[in-house]
DNA sequence: GTCTATAAATGGATAGAC
DNA sequence: GTCTATCCATTTATAGAC
């Protein structure tokens, strides 16, 4: 409780990201929001300008991940020597299961769906986020694979584009509209995106 | 000039749906939307109900596109004999270009996006729209080809799930976020979907 | 830091004239 | 069918007490 008043912030930036990502930044009124940390929505401006203001935090809250996220992912496939279809196959799940589906970045997926329209950050964001930096960050793996001859030869970023496809594919299939039992919808989603890339293993894999 | 009273209703509708598809159900007044058509808000409510039948109405719309669609599609590629490469990726950019984009079902798609996690009957129509009525169609097909031996076996609903997940990655890549010029997005998506889908007839191909 | 009270604007919706 | 006028609820935002 010591410090509870330090992070009302982060509580208010909390449910908004709740609410907004749900029912869009139009839908939430101040109240709700207030309502959600347990406050007036009058002493919400005491923590922020306005409500615009919260959406902006957000927003930045979400490029410093973005930018977070480039970083662990640039060392972490860069000295493949082998591959295994089994290995191959749990990269992809836990990518869609443990960064695309992790809470906070399943939240501001949605967000970012919801208000890319309306606001060219939230735009830029998502492009980023979904497509820009994965297909930079695979190519760059597929051509290392490819140098290695770990696998066939061929077009690297068509790969990374394809890869790419099959994740997001499972993801708003399962994840991308609302009324679905969240830890049912992952099972489904692990099964199907599995076999997906089984496939995709096969086909690009030498064939031993 | 003559009909364009009793027409108010579909200009409503469609003014509605420009709205919608952007903003979001919350952020468009019926005020707007009665600027948009030229009349007063006021005038929209002899049409109308209130503002959520107009919703309603469109997504009853949408509901009937879909069944529309369904059949068109069950006797287009039901007699295939030959699949040629060219033809495959041409069909592909097709379904991309005159069916998720003609305007009127971009919109939709659109508007469902934003709509799905608050409307239980919009969340039904996007996955129906976008992932089980394609998931299904395009299994019947694919099974179809592989029993006269065009391409090579294996299980037709993983093809069919890698096939729609190419299209939806494009249509999402280039479309789902908003500044763009749709001309110049069209020629980039027309490029990627084709280099995509040639890569992944490739695979299918009994390898001529 | 949070509250009450309130101002000012906006939005959904209705009544009644034309 | 569309208009003006209006009502009422909700919302953003501020002022000032505690």
């Amino acid at each position: 409780m010591i410090n509870q008043e330090q992070n009302t912030k982060e509580r208010i930036l909390a449910a908004a990201l709740d609410k907004f990502s749900v029912d869009g930044y139009w839908a939430v009124s101040i109240r709700d929001i207030g309502k959600a940390v347990g406050i007036k929505e009058s002493s919400i401006y005491y923590h922020f300008k306005n409500k615009e203001e919260i959406l902006q935090t957000l927003l930045q809250q979400a490029e410093q991940v973005t930018h977070q996220r480039k970083h662990s992912f640039s060392e972490a496939l860069s000295q493949i020597t082998e591959i295994k279809r089994e290995l191959f196959v749990a990269a992809g799940v836990a990518y869609l299961e443990h960064y695309l589906l992790e809470e906070r970045m399943y939240k501001l997926i949605l967000m970012l769906t919801l208000e890319r329209h309306r606001n060219s950050e939230a735009a830029a964001l998502y492009r980023q986020l979904l497509f820009e930096a994965p297909q930079e960050h695979q190519t760059r793996v597929f051509a290392a694979m490819m140098e290695r001859g770990l696998i066939r030869p061929g077009d690297p970023a068509i790969l990374a584009g394809e890869y790419q496809a099959l994740i997001l594919f499972v993801f708003q299939k399962f994840f991308g509209s609302a009324g679905l039992d969240l830890e049912a919808a992952k099972g489904s989603a692990r099964a199907e995106l599995s076999a997906l890339l089984n496939h995709f293993y096969t086909n690009m894999s030498m064939g031993e």
